[in-house]
DNA sequence: GTCTATAAACAGATAGAC
DNA sequence: GTCTATCTGTTTATAGAC
């Protein structure tokens, strides 16, 4: 029987190794991937039996949708009051537009490079988009499409591009993977610039590259039609 | 005993299994991983038995080397006519570079993006990369470091920034991370652009926008100092 | 070299004691 | 709810027939 989904926000026996499990299973299938890491592993890493994955989820694939959403959960929590003074202020103006683009790279980077606790969460991400998967669902709804749209749509105020064009969805995907790289390939970036690991400084060169970047595609994008 | 490396050209019974182990490796482990792929699924998609690998690579592991290998060989086949070309020439003049650049990235989004049997290594590729392994060293030595080392020296030739500096190495990553991206996020951005696939076609669209980004950052780092 | 049979370890799921 | 013991299937590796 699996634990109906009603989150309790107490200290409950059951609501803590429930979370210890997604914390496990969100470190090991991110590092070692969802074939790579065993029930075992993840129960010994949360401090908890072996029993206890199919109690709470059902299943190692109903964990596998646990981290998901839990995921996702996260990242709305984080993003949604960002777009509630954005939603809020109405149009934008291209100047402000920019800005808010800028600001969306920093944070980008801050989370998806620097934060070590994102480093599990992006690199699930990252696999679960490498095959269509139950998981993949839930993320796609719940952070890619809303995240993408709405960079879409500040990019059509800072630049006059209808934000549902090709070009424009096709431009704010290779903004993204210019920075989701360094998670990807971090060992390989790593090796090649002599870093012992990506820190402040190192994220911090990392931005100010794609910070120039952005800012001299949008500076070509003004321009094209005089 | 494991056979030795030495290749046979020819059409050898041993040499076919070989090829043919090889071949469904790297199709099973890029689609569904090093864990995910077993030793049986492997050899019956390649037609031989269990024990083939065994006596070919010595157990799994040295089949992924194998793979990794191949991968390198492969497409140091491609890249050395390329390179020899470049070298002969002597130094770039800087609009002879810019053009060099562009046609490093329209070979990159051809072969990561569009091309099929491309694929599959690309996704072994990225997977090894998510996590050191054994194979992940012959990966970075062969292609990697020496693919990422050229580009650096050619952007050195289009825009005077020194080859071997951070932001030099940091922007060539961007570039390729822009493109990398639509393997990876391919089934992401396939449902955001409600694409079916990615085929000429679509690959063109990216093209076009990943060269409007080189041009525009050519573009800004260029008069950067006036 | 190829293929089969088998061994030894490990996987995830489950039943039941507490 | 937690934890242990166990079942069943699958994994890789290996030994040996052909």
């Amino acid at each position: 029987m699996i634990k109906s989904s009603t989150a309790r926000v107490d200290g409950s026996s059951s609501d803590q190794t429930r979370q210890a499990l997604i914390r496990a299973g969100l470190k090991l299938f991110g590092t070692k991937g969802y074939d790579g890491a065993s029930t075992r592993e993840i129960a010994a890493e949360a401090g908890a039996n072996i029993g206890s994955i199919a109690y709470h989820f059902g299943g190692k694939e109903g964990l596998r949708a646990a981290c998901a959403r839990h995921i996702v959960d996260t990242i709305q929590g984080v993003a949604r009051q960002v777009l509630a003074l954005d939603e809020a202020a109405g149009p934008m103006a291209p100047e402000v537009a920019r800005k808010r683009l800028e600001t969306a790279l920093e944070t980008m980077v801050a989370f998806i490079i620097a934060r070590p606790e994102a480093g599990e969460f992006v690199q699930f991400l990252l696999r679960e988009l490498a095959q269509p998967t139950p998981a993949l669902d839930i993320i796609y709804d719940g952070i890619f499409l809303p995240m993408h749209s709405r960079m879409c749509r500040i990019w059509e105020a800072a630049t006059g591009e209808p934000a549902e064009s090709e070009r424009t969805k096709i431009t704010v995907f290779t903004l993204i993977g210019q920075v989701v790289y360094f998670r990807i390939g971090r060992i390989a970036v790593e090796r090649r610039l002599g870093w012992q690991g990506i820190g402040p400084a190192e994220s911090a060169a990392v931005l100010a590259v794609a910070r120039d970047n952005l800012d001299a595609i949008l500076a070509s994008r003004g321009k094209e039609k005089p």
